[in-house]
RNA sequence: UGGGGGAUCGUCCAACGGUAGGACAACGGACUCUGACUCCGUGAAUCUAGGUUCGAAUCCUAGUCCCCCAGCCA
């Protein structure tokens, strides 16, 4: 288990498995994470799998990996194996206990049995639209199924034969009797076992038909022997049922179930079912596609784990539906790599400079600090010569007054290098500015002030001759709005520069033998080697820029 | 107009009858060989109306607004 220095936040549930412990209820706490394998885990996700295996870690408990597979008809391994390897990612371990409801339903299946014995389940011959007619409304009551008084002999006959595989999928449903009326729709006779003729990933061919959520999730629980069977706020409507399938049936444990509020984050959509939709139709790249909030996206973009971890931190837990900035994650982001990631130059937009007082053919290694927050991180060099290359932004020919960076006369400082002077301009025929030349002060050798003279600004910079070129890949928030879908179409509301592919980047020679980890550009940004790079060409992403304060001025005017 | 929840700085979370606090964001300043980082400072909130109390974000009453539920999804 991966343990941060951080404290983590008390909420209202860890207030309640403490009070639990203290008064005895229980001697240890137990709980569980319950994916359903029909898609990938996200940020969202990420928040639940912190609570409950945070909780179980703080108390001496243990927290399960348990699959909730009761639906064939969308759960598949592919899921399953991905679910695995990014909770283990995120830094925690189930250990032994690793589950899947399925592994309970000849259990689930008794049981259901039971509930017919006890007069308390029938099968149900109406169609889907039938039983929906007579569900009622919200206002209105719902009516009783014709086939509700059905003997406990045909109930389980028909129940048997609906398990025999007799009949197509939707011809019959047993269903839980309890009450048409209930305010609770979820009480109104819910379906509690339906017939689907599909292949199951782990149970393949053997079953036809398969539990519901309802009746499967609460006897898993019971089986396990969870304590605290934490969910989100919309199953609270079915913590009801939970309690009366474990009121009516002879489980081993009565676990309680808790609901904190799912998380939403500014320009992000977490919902499974609009993240599938945006793999299959093809709107980003796949499941891991570093611009989708899943737990592989955000890796592949760069995000430590730890950053994530923290991040789920300071959000905290409650009870109330809330959505929280996007920054807030962004931040957490930089705070974590602004320690670790070591320090490089690599020029994005490419503008050529040739340092005209700058021996022709000669190279010098000058001595760059690989991470000043982290000294044992040592230093390296960087090549230097005649001719280099300089970001395009840092040089304006008519700049305004606060424009700190490189204009005709104007001395600024190369990192690690010398003072260059903008000397003069050279256009092409368009009028765009393709070279500047400058001189430089031998004297500023390594970067220092010869005199104690000021620069306004540092560059960084990469010689033309020792750079070597790549791709980037400038990730922007995937929607234009913060609250993706409000206007109604969420595809319309994806953003068309989302990604960014620059292909004329220059990098110092120093980042090709880069590792996976993530490094900073200087004063650009957090960037890790993306897997589709190849021996010949490097691909970076950027996984999160630097706080930006010049932008922020131009933005305002 | 059924049932179940929820309202505290711009955002997220605390405060559990006793000075409304932290984080992110914003703004100002210091520092700086990254307009980064760091540091210092500023502004910024208890949904409304009553009531109880020496004292209410917290307890009571009545409202208002928001979210979830009518799958054989989870």
């Amino acid at each position: 288990m991966t343990v941060d220095a951080a404290e983590p936040g008390r909420d209202f549930i860890r207030d309640i498995v403490q009070a639990d412990l203290d008064a005895k209820r229980h001697t240890a706490v137990v709980t569980r994470f319950p994916p359903e394998p029909n898609g990938y885990l996200h940020i969202g996700h990420a928040k639940s799998i912190c609570l409950n295996f945070g909780i179980a870690a703080e108390f001496g408990g243990r927290c399960h990996l348990r699959f909730d597979d009761t639906n064939p008809a969308k759960e598949e391994q592919e899921y399953i194996d991905a679910i695995e390897h990014d909770v283990r990612w995120l830094g925690f371990d189930w250990g032994e206990h690793l589950y899947h409801a399925s592994d309970y339903f000849d259990q689930i299946y008794a049981w259901a049995e039971h509930l017919i014995q006890a007069g308390k389940a029938y099968v149900d011959d109406q169609t889907p639209d039938e039983m929906r007619a007579a569900r009622g409304t919200l206002t209105e009551p719902g009516r009783n199924s014709p086939f509700r008084d059905r003997a406990v002999a045909e109930n389980l006959d028909l129940f048997r034969r609906m398990k025999a595989g007799e009949f197509p999928n939707g011809a019959r449903v047993l269903r839980a009797k309890i009450d048409m009326a209930a305010g609770n729709i979820n009480l109104r006779d819910p379906a509690i076992y339906r017939i689907v003729h599909a292949a199951h990933p782990r149970t393949g061919t053997s079953w036809c038909i398969y539990p519901t959520y309802d009746f499967a999730h609460g006897q898993s629980d019971a089986i396990e022997h969870i304590t605290h069977s934490i969910c989100t706020l919309e199953f609270e409507d079915h913590k009801p049922l939970y309690e009366w399938f474990l009121e009516n049936l002879p489980v081993p444990s009565k676990p309680r179930q808790y609901e904190f509020a799912r998380l939403n984050i500014t320009y992000t959509v977490l919902s499974k079912r609009m993240l599938t939709q945006f793999v299959r139709d093809g709107h980003v790249t796949g499941w891991d596609d570093p611009r989708m909030p899943t737990l592989a996206g955000i890796r592949r973009r760069g995000v430590p784990a730890a950053a994530l971890r923290d991040f789920v931190g300071r959000i905290g837990v409650a009870r109330a539906n809330s959505t929280v900035d996007v920054a807030m994650f962004d931040a957490c982001v930089r705070e974590l790599l602004n320690k670790t990631a070591s320090r490089y130059m690599a020029v994005l937009r490419p503008l050529k400079v040739v340092i005209e007082n700058y021996p022709d053919g000669q190279v010098e290694q000058l001595d760059a600090v690989n991470n000043p927050e982290d000294p044992a991180a040592g230093t390296r060099q960087v090549p230097f010569a005649r001719e280099i290359y300089v970001e395009r932004d840092d040089f304006m020919e008519n700049p305004p007054k606060k424009f700190y960076r490189l204009a005709p006369g104007k001395e600024v400082r190369l990192r690690y290098a010398y003072f260059i002077t903008c000397r003069e301009i050279v256009k092409d025929a368009n009028g765009e500015v393709t070279e500047l030349r400058c001189t430089y002060d031998p004297a500023s050798r390594g970067g220092n002030s010869p005199d104690g003279r000021k620069v306004q600004a540092t560059l960084h910079w990469v010689s033309a001759s020792h750079g070597v070129t790549c791709d980037v890949r400038v990730y922007n928030p995937l929607f234009t709005r913060p609250d993706p879908g409000a206007a109604g179409d969420i595809i319309a509301d994806l953003n068309p520069n989302s990604l960014e592919v620059l292909k004329d980047v220059v990098i110092e020679p120093a980042l090709v033998n880069v590792g996976p980890e993530p490094v900073q550009f200087e004063r650009q940004g957090y960037f890790c080697r993306d897997a589709d790079s190849t021996d010949t060409r490097l691909v970076f992403n950027r996984t999160v820029g630097l706080r930006d304060t010049w932008a922020k001025v131009q933005a305002g005017g």
